[in-house]
DNA sequence: TCAGTAACGATAATCATTACTGATAAGGAG
DNA sequence: CTCCTTATCAGTAATGATTATCGTTACTGA
């Protein structure tokens, strides 16, 4: 939890196993996976499931943006853009789901790859 | 393409599968999953991918928003519900990105999952 | 007709994740 | 303290979706 919490930046399992390792120098990845499972379970941490790589983990389970590079891979917060909190409901008038919570992530290049395909092309 | 076109059910790699088989019956599922990479890689169909479940297809590579329940793992268009177009480049002033497109998941229970869990509890 | 390429079916390999298995430790109840 | 229960762990096997490989077959165009 501390692990997931202290990093900032969307850490992975294998992240948390080796940041947790410098600590608990024999906890195995099993132990990992199934804290973090038993935390995203039960809403302490959010788990975040992209395609083509392992899934991430955020402590911050406030609603927030993200955004990831489609060429390297890099995953971040945009921090300040806000998210309308009447989405949810307007949502689920639309839909007649009962929503309990969306999740929105930006594809795009960030800046070094930008750069470099421009210098490609 | 025409499978996946055709069903407006987001379908799986399997149920593609299937659906195709009753045209062609010994296409093997290598196949499949080798040309829906490629379709979603040049951006003909969109793959949609979801923790604990396997990736989805739409046809439909207009932008629009999805709703899943996260009890049975229905899985939805929102089809009126407007995105707002601007969001990207809003985005993009954010975080200094090059964004090209951005992907919205509604979680929540559908009408028939909320009505279970109301007699339950 | 034939070389070159592209796509296929079948199957093996991969990789993240989860399940299983003993072993060990912790917390009562008597 | 001793027995019993419960929980957690390390280590490892199993799972399941997806991708890669391989030998073969189908298509194309000169």
């Amino acid at each position: 939890m501390e692990a997931v919490r202290a990093s900032h930046e969307h850490p992975t399992a294998e992240d948390i196993y080796f940041s947790v390792r410098e600590k608990i120098k024999d906890i195995s990845l099993g132990t990992v996976y199934r804290n973090l499972k038993h935390l995203a379970d039960s809403g302490k941490i959010k788990r975040i499931t992209l395609s083509d790589s392992p899934d991430r983990f955020d402590g911050n389970t406030k609603e927030h943006l993200h955004v990831c590079c489609l060429s390297c891979g890099a995953f971040e917060d945009i921090g300040s853009l806000p998210c309308k909190p009447s989405l949810d409901r307007e949502a689920e008038k639309e839909c007649g789901y009962k929503i309990v919570s969306h999740e929105t992530i930006f594809y795009g290049y960030c800046k070094k790859c930008s750069e470099n395909l421009k210098i490609k092309n």
